[in-house]
DNA sequence: GGGGAGAGATGCCGC
DNA sequence: GCGGCATTTCTCCCC
């Protein structure tokens, strides 16, 4: 494609706010939070209608490059190629793109407004821990979810049938020393902060390494096993086992 | 554009493991890891040489919707629209994307085996003190850097001017209570390791939250103010070229 | 492949 | 805006 194509097109996109995406052969400079330098070879560039940036390799789950919300761009042509430089002043932030071939140009406008409903997330385990404390060890009472201490957040406090206070610390992978970290600070600071010390620890998770485990129990806290809880995949699964055969 | 002319080109480019954009109005389901559901709007997708996936709404840093390498996709027409059904058995994950209007299509196949050139990192932090540990405290000696115990890894080890062990966490910016927490355990676990008491933290890192502090110096830790190398002279070298502009 | 931790993390919600 | 923390975190390194 032809650099002064490109740039008509580009400009007039850009000043339109519309959705580009582009193929180029470039090399990328970027300074700001830190410093990286992207040799050149071929990628596949992104603006969106925020004018965040995004450059992709052909390969990988993240953008190589990136930069958000509220960047100017600006595109203007050099000896050695067309030069896209993108500016945040209030981050500190720039990047210079040096294209040396441009491979496609698409700009489009696109409206979308919704957001994505999840489930399956770290706070569905802590509702459903709450709304059915038995789940976790019998006779356990929901007290309070989302405590705030000084300390930090605490997922779910709850009274066990000997009347001592239980701190839960839901994750909903495998938990790991800082999620220890996590519980024994909560622990530590409600026994501090109501005076008490019949505070238990009890981790609510699907499992845990085991180097964390150990940690867990020198500390005298319990670890669960609890799945974090998922609709659709069990009503798949059912389906699929209805289907087969 | 037609969907007969979509699905021909774009079963081309899969077989082809092209580069793949395009635009769509569309919803989607995902179930792997969590479960959501995006209701219909419009999107670009690309799907990589890697056959990963992207779903990009007009805004924001991140894919709404995505799934890695190695994921397997099909097309086909169905009554209430096109069905691109996205498969990673090894990761137990589905995506579908109900297609109701594709805006526009591009395809190409890119060559790039470049990684990124990175500078001002934690680790650069790291070696910076490890080669000038005065910088931290007077008289400290470095004794070695990336530690590792049972308990995870040490940045940073070293002996002050009355002989003790230092243990120093950096963190490149803002340190918050899961730095002062790392820390702790890696002091306590060099003690019982070592068995010895004489183990100080210091925590090296350009700042840190009030309430992290609090917990720091309850601990007996000490914080110690130090920017990541050359970072901020290149910050203000990049201010200084903005505001010349 | 799992464990551990950093990341130019990002995003969300609360104050 | 800062604080605290989850994330379909992602990525890297090392065992």
């Amino acid at each position: 494609m032809l650099f002064n194509t490109f740039i008509d097109q580009f400009k007039q996109a850009l000043n339109r706010k519309e959705f580009i995406v582009f193929g180029a052969e470039c090399k990328v400079n970027y300074s700001g939070r830190a410093e990286t330098y992207l040799a050149k070879g071929q990628r596949v560039i992104i603006i969106k209608q925020d004018s965040s940036i995004q450059v992709h390799q052909p390969f990988g789950n993240t953008p190589i490059n990136y930069m958000k919300e509220g960047t100017d761009h600006s595109l203007r042509l050099l000896p050695e190629g067309l030069l896209l430089s993108s500016y945040n002043i209030p981050l500190g932030e720039f990047m210079d793109i040096t294209i040396h071939k441009v491979l496609f140009f698409n700009k489009v406008k696109i409206d979308d407004g919704h957001k994505l409903q999840l489930t399956g997330t770290e706070q569905d385990m802590s509702n459903m821990i709450y709304e059915n404390p038995s789940i976790i060890e019998k006779g356990l009472k929901s007290v309070k979810q989302e405590e705030q201490t000084q300390y930090g957040f605490i997922d779910l406090l709850c009274n066990d049938e000997n009347n001592n206070l239980v701190v839960i610390e839901c994750k909903r992978f495998k938990a790991d020393f800082s999620a220890v970290s996590q519980l024994r600070r909560y622990v530590e600071r409600v026994k501090e902060i109501k005076g008490i010390n019949n505070v238990r620890g009890i981790l609510a998770t699907p499992s845990i390494t085991a180097n964390a485990e150990k940690m867990l129990t020198d500390y005298g806290f319990k670890f669960v096993k609890i799945e974090p809880p998922k609709y659709m995949e069990k009503l798949k699964r059912s389906q699929k086992n209805l289907s087969e055969f």
